[in-house]
RNA sequence: GGGCCCGUAGCUCAGCUGGUUAGAGCGCCGCGCUUACACCGCGGAUGCCGGGGGUUCGAGUCCCUCCGGGCCCACCA
C-alpha cells in the first residue's frame, strides 16, 4: 500500500483509543452551532492544540510558508477561501502525526500601506523634514475618510513610518480575529511582519550576500517609471491595459546635400512616420526601419531632420522594426517604449531624454535643440505634462505643415504599474537589481537553473507550472528591487562622499551582518559619525527601500528563523508547502524560488498549492467593491465558520469558484446533521459508557457498514495526500448521508433494544453490535470531517472524548477492516435500496412513513436476495413491516 | 500572435487510466410533525454531456476542427 495508508510509527495507531473516552456522554438536549467559534478558539489557544513542537525532527515536521496577507488591503471572501484550503492541509497532516509548522505573517510594508496611511491620517512623507516626537496626525481613528493630497500634512520619514506601524498594528488585529474565527489552526506564537526587525534583518542579509556573490548589482539604465508614485517598477509589476491614443503621421526631412540627397536643387520628398507620442519629437534620436524593407533601402545611412526641432538624426536599419506596423519606419526616442531602449542600446544612439521623473517635460531647453523654431516650440512645452505637451506639438506640426492629415484614433496596450493609473514612462535612473535569469550573466545560465528548479516543484494542480515556465522563459531583464519609497526595508548600503561632494556609488559601504537591520538614512555608515553625512569626505546613505517582493520572497527564511534560530530553520526548511494564488506565481512564487536557489541551492518548498479565484454569480472575477459589501466576518457570523469552510473546501485547487451562499447553507446543514446524528449515536450509551470494542460488532449489516467506511477512509486519505481535498470531502460526505439515511434508520430499533412489535425480547448481542458500530463509525467520521468542519467535530468530540479531535490520529482502514471481519460493503447498498422501495410505497400511497405494512414482497436479484436475508430483521423493523 | 483552463440537468459542480439504462447537491413538484434532527425526513421529474468530424466492438471520457467563456504572456512606431 502507499505511504498514505501507513500509520505513523511515532503515534499510537488509530482506532479505539479508550483512554480518550469520557466515563459518561455529555450531549446537550438541543444541539446548536451558535457560539462554537469563540468557545473553541479560546479552548484551543488555552490548550495549545496547534502548538508546533520544535523538538521534532525535520522528517516529522510539515511546514507551511503561509502567505502574509497585505494588511492594508481589505479582507475579502477570496482570503477566506484560499486560507481555508491551506488549513485543510495543515489539519490533515497534523492528524497524520506530523508536527505542523503553520505560522502567520503580515505583509505590511510597501506602497499599499503608505497610500492608506496618507489617506487615513491625512499626512504625506517629506524626507527632508526633521522628526517630531509625539506627533499626532491631523486625522485618524475616526474611520476611513480620504484626505485630498493637497490637504495632507507633510511629515518626516520617521514620523511617517511610525504612523505606518501604528495603522498596520490595528489592521493586524482585525486579521487575526478573522483567522481565529474562521478556525485556522495557526500557531500564533509564530508570526511575523514583513517590516519587523527580524524580516528586515533577513532581507538585508540576503541582499548583502547577493551583493557579495555578485548576484545583486546596481546599474544606471533606462527603466519603467511610474510618474504618480515616482518610483521604478519591475517587470513583474506591469499590467498591460488598453489605452486610447491617436496615430499622427509626421514628416521628417532629408538633409540637403547629404549622402542620400536625391537630385540637385529639388527639395527631396519628406519621410513619413507614424507616432502616438508626438510630444517625444524633441527626444528623437533616429529613424529605424527593417533592414530588408525595400522602401527604405536608399535612406539607410542618410540623415534627416526632425520637424519643428530641426535636429539631425540618422536613418538606421534594425530587425526589430516591423515593416507592417505604422509606416514601417519608426522614430526612435529616448524613451518612448522598450523597443526604443533596445534600439538605443544596440545601435548605440545618444541619450536625449525630455521626460522627467514627475512625468513632465524638462523645464530647461535641451542643448541639442538649437534652431530658433525648435527653441521656440520647446519653450511652449517645457514643464508641461506629456498630455498637454502633445496638444502643443500637434498644433505646431499642423501649423508647420509637417502633420499629414489629421490624427486617427487608435487603442493600444500600454504598460501600467499594476497599482497606478497613468501609463509608465521610461526614465534613466540608477537602480539595484538581483539576477533572476532575465539577463545573460557570465559564467552561468541562471535561467536554465531556475527552470530546472521549477520542474522539481510539485504544483497542485500540475498545469499551473506552465505559468512559471512561461514567465521565466519570457523574462527580459533582471529583477529591479530598489524603490524610491519610504515604508520598506532600506537598501543597507552607504556611499563615501568624495572631496568634491560627489558620492562614489561604485564603492558601497556595507554593514556587518551582526549589525542588521540598519537604516542608512538615519544611521551613519560604519566608521563615520552622523555629522559626516553628506559632507565632503563623509558619506551618504542609499535613500531607497527594497521592493516588497524583495522581502516577501524570503518568507520561508523569515518565518523559519534563518539566521536568528538555526535550530528551528533546520527543522522546517526547505518547507513542505507554499499555498498561494495563481496571480502571483510570477512574483511571489518565482522570486522565492530565486532567493532560495541563490542562497541555499535548493527549492524553498516541495509543494505549491494554487487556489483559484472567487467569481461573482455572473462569472466575473469578484470585484473588490463587491467583496467589501460581503465582509468575511459577516459571512462567518451569518452562516457559521464550518459552513463557509465547507463552501471553500468544495472547490478544487486551481479552479475558480462561484461565490455561492447556497453551498454554505449546505455546509451548515451538514454540520448540524453531524451534531444531531452524533447525539443520536451516543444516546445509546448507558451507565457503562460507550464501547468501541471491535469484537462486539457481530451483525452482518454492522460489519458491512464498517467495511464501506474502511473504503472511504482509504479514498479520503489518498485524496488528501494528493492535495485533493474536494475528493476527500465528497467521499466522506456521501458516505455520511447514506449512513444517516439508511444505516441509522435500519439499525435504529435494534439499537434501542426495545425488542420487536410482537413482544419478543431483544437479542443482546445484536443490540451491542449496533451500538458499538455506531460509536466506531462516529469516531471515524468525526476525524474524517475534522479538517473541514473543525468546530462541529470538536464540539461532538468533547461530549464523549477527552483531548481534541484535531490532535487525534487520522483514521486508517486497518482497524475497521478487522471489525468488519471481511464483510461485503455492498450489503449496505442492498439493504438501503430495499428500504427505499418500502418508503416509496408509502410515499406514493401518501401515508406517513410510520405506517405499518402488513405484507411486502420485494422482487430482487438472486445475489441481492442472499445478502438481504442477512439484514432482514433490521429491514422489517425500519420499514414497519409486520 | 504564443500558451493554459473551462463548456455535463434551471443553478453549482462530480464523472479517475474509454465499458452496462450519465451522477450529486441546490432549486422545482408531491408526501410526511416518524421520541437524533422541521435549521427536518421521504419520494419524484429533469440532460442532442457546446457543434462537426475521426479512432474504436464501444467515447461525456482519446484525436482533429470549429464555436463560446475565463485567464496568463507578448504586442506602446
Amino acid at each position: 500500500m502507499t505511504d498514505a495508508l501507513r500509520p505513523d510509527p511515532a503515534r499510537p495507531t488509530d482506532g479505539a483509543t479508550p483512554g480518550d473516552l469520557r466515563p459518561a456522554v455529555q450531549a446537550p438536549a438541543k444541539v446548536s452551532l451558535d457560539g462554537l467559534e469563540d468557545r473553541w478558539d479560546a479552548a484551543w489557544t488555552e490548550a495549545g492544540t496547534y502548538a508546533f513542537d520544535r523538538t521534532a525532527e525535520r522528517a516529522a515536521v510539515y511546514s507551511i510558508d503561509t502567505p502574509p496577507p497585505t494588511v492594508s488591503g481589505s479582507l475579502h471572501v477570496g482570503h477566506v477561501f484560499s486560507y481555508t484550503h491551506t488549513d485543510l492541509v495543515a489539519r490533515f497532516h497534523r492528524m497524520r502525526g506530523r508536527q505542523v509548522f503553520y505560522p502567520m505573517g503580515w505583509d505590511d510594508n510597501g506602497l499599499p500601506t503608505e497610500r492608506r496611511v496618507q489617506n487615513y491620517y491625512g499626512v504625506r512623507c517629506d524626507p527632508a523634514l526633521p522628526y517630531v516626537p509625539h506627533f499626532e496626525p491631523p486625522h485618524g481613528g475616526e474611520g476611513s475618510q480620504s484626505v485630498r493630497a493637497a490637504d495632507q500634512v507633510p511629515i518626516s520619514r520617521r514620523n511617517f513610518v511610525e504612523l505606518c506601524e501604528r495603522l498596520t498594528a490595528e489592521d493586524e488585529k482585525q486579521f487575526e480575529a478573522l483567522w481565529r474565527h474562521l478556525g485556522l489552526s495557526v500557531d500564533w506564537t509564530h508570526h511575523y511582519q514583513t517590516i519587523d526587525a527580524r524580516a528586515q534583518a533577513v532581507a538585508q542579509t540576503a541582499f548583502l550576500r547577493n551583493l557579495a556573490r555578485g548576484e545583486a548589482y546596481q546599474a544606471e539604465a533606462p527603466g519603467l517609471w511610474d510618474v504618480t508614485f515616482q518610483t521604478a517598477v519591475a517587470q513583474a509589476e506591469l499590467e498591460a491595459r488598453d489605452y486610447p491614443g491617436h496615430y499622427h503621421r509626421v514628416a521628417f526631412h532629408p538633409v540637403h546635400g547629404g549622402p542620400g540627397a536625391v537630385g540637385d536643387g529639388e527639395a527631396p520628398a519628406p519621410i513619413y512616420i507614424e507616432t502616438t507620442r508626438p510630444e517625444l519629437l524633441p527626444a528623437c534620436v533616429a529613424l529605424v526601419a527593417h533592414p530588408d524593407d525595400e522602401r527604405y533601402q536608399h535612406l539607410f545611412g542618410t540623415s534627416v531632420t526632425t520637424p519643428l526641432f530641426g535636429v539631425e538624426v540618422p536613418v538606421l536599419a534594425h530587425p526589430a522594426a516591423e515593416p507592417d506596423k505604422g509606416a514601417g519606419i519608426a522614430m526612435c526616442c529616448t524613451f518612448g517604449d522598450l523597443t526604443d531602449v533596445q534600439w538605443w542600446r544596440e545601435l548605440q544612439l545618444p541619450t536625449r531624454s525630455v521626460v522627467g521623473r514627475d512625468g513632465r517635460l524638462l523645464r530647461e531647453t535641451p542643448d541639442w535643440i538649437t534652431s530658433a523654431t525648435g527653441v521656440g516650440v520647446y519653450a511652449g512645452i517645457a514643464g508641461a505634462t506629456a498630455f498637454s505637451a502633445r496638444a502643443v506639438v500637434v498644433d505646431a506640426l499642423r501649423a508647420s505643415g509637417d502633420l499629414d492629415g489629421e490624427p486617427t484614433p487608435t487603442t493600444r496596450k500600454t504598460n501600467f504599474f499594476e497599482k497606478g493609473d497613468k501609463p509608465l514612462e521610461i526614465v534613466t535612473s540608477r537602480q539595484w537589481y538581483i539576477r533572476n535569469g532575465g539577463r545573460p550573466a557570465e559564467g552561468r545560465d541562471l535561467r536554465a537553473e531556475l527552470i530546472a528548479r521549477g520542474d522539481e516543484l510539485a504544483f497542485h494542480p500540475d498545469f499551473m507550472r506552465v505559468r512559471y515556465h512561461n514567465w521565466v522563459g519570457g523574462l527580459n531583464g533582471d529583477w529591479l528591487i530598489s524603490r524610491q519609497r519610504f515604508f520598506g526595508v532600506p537598501i543597507p548600503v552607504w556611499y563615501p562622499v568624495g572631496p568634491d561632494g560627489t558620492p562614489d556609488v561604485a564603492s558601497p559601504i556595507v554593514p556587518a551582518e551582526a549589525d542588521l537591520p540598519v537604516d542608512p538614512s538615519s544611521q551613519p555608515a560604519p566608521g563615520y559619525t552622523e555629522a559626516q553625512r553628506g559632507v565632503p569626505g563623509g558619506f551618504v546613505g542609499d535613500p531607497d527601500v527594497m521592493d516588497t517582493w524583495a522581502t516577501s520572497s524570503l518568507t520561508p527564511q523569515i518565518a523559519g528563523g534563518w539566521l536568528a534560530d538555526p535550530d528551528l530553520f533546520a527543522r522546517v526548511f526547505p518547507m513542505d508547502l507554499r499555498p498561494q494564488g495563481q496571480d502571483i506565481i510570477r512574483t511571489w512564487l518565482f522570486s522565492t524560488v530565486v532567493r532560495s536557489h541563490l542562497e541555499h541551492g535548493s527549492l524553498p518548498w516541495a509543494h505549491a498549492a494554487i487556489s483559484g479565484w472567487i467569481l461573482d454569480p455572473d462569472r466575473k472575477k469578484m470585484s473588490k467593491s463587491k467583496g467589501n459589501v460581503v465582509t468575511p466576518m459577516g459571512l462567518l457570523t451569518e452562516h457559521g465558520s464550518d459552513a463557509v469552510r465547507y463552501w471553500a473546501a468544495s472547490a478544487r485547487l486551481g479552479t475558480d469558484a462561484a461565490f455561492e451562499v447556497g453551498q454554505m447553507k449546505i455546509g451548515r446543514r451538514l454540520a448540524i446533521k453531524i451534531l444531531n446524528a452524533s447525539k443520536f449515536a451516543l444516546s445509546f450509551a448507558g451507565d457503562e459508557g460507550v464501547s468501541l470494542d471491535p469484537a462486539a460488532v457481530a451483525a452482518p449489516l454492522d460489519r458491512a457498514v464498517l467495511a464501506a467506511l474502511a473504503d472511504v477512509v482509504e479514498t479520503a486519505t489518498a485524496a488528501f495526500e494528493a492535495y485533493d481535498h474536494t475528493r476527500a470531502l465528497e467521499v466522506t460526505e456521501t458516505f455520511f448521508w447514506t449512513f444517516c439515511d439508511d444505516y441509522l434508520e435500519l439499525v435504529k430499533d435494534r439499537a434501542y433494544g426495545s425488542g420487536t412489535d410482537d413482544g419478543a425480547a431483544p437479542d443482546p448481542a445484536g443490540v451491542a453490535s449496533a451500538r458499538t458500530t455506531l460509536a466506531i463509525a462516529l469516531d471515524v467520521l468525526l476525524r474524517l470531517f475534522a479538517p473541514v468542519l473543525p468546530f462541529a467535530t470538536e464540539e461532538v468530540w468533547s461530549w464523549w472524548r477527552t483531548g481534541s479531535v484535531h490532535r487525534a490520529p487520522w483514521p486508517t482502514a486497518a482497524h475497521l477492516r478487522a471489525a468488519a471481519a471481511g464483510a461485503d460493503p455492498a450489503l449496505v447498498t442492498v439493504a438501503g435500496t430495499a428500504l427505499a422501495a418500502l418508503r416509496k410505497v408509502k410515499s406514493q400511497a401518501k401515508v406517513s412513513q410510520r405506517t405499518e405494512i402488513v405484507r411486502a414482497e420485494l422482487a430482487v436479484p438472486a445475489d441481492a436476495a442472499e445478502r438481504l436475508r442477512a439484514a432482514f430483521d433490521d429491514l422489517r423493523a425500519a420499514g414497519r413491516v409486520r
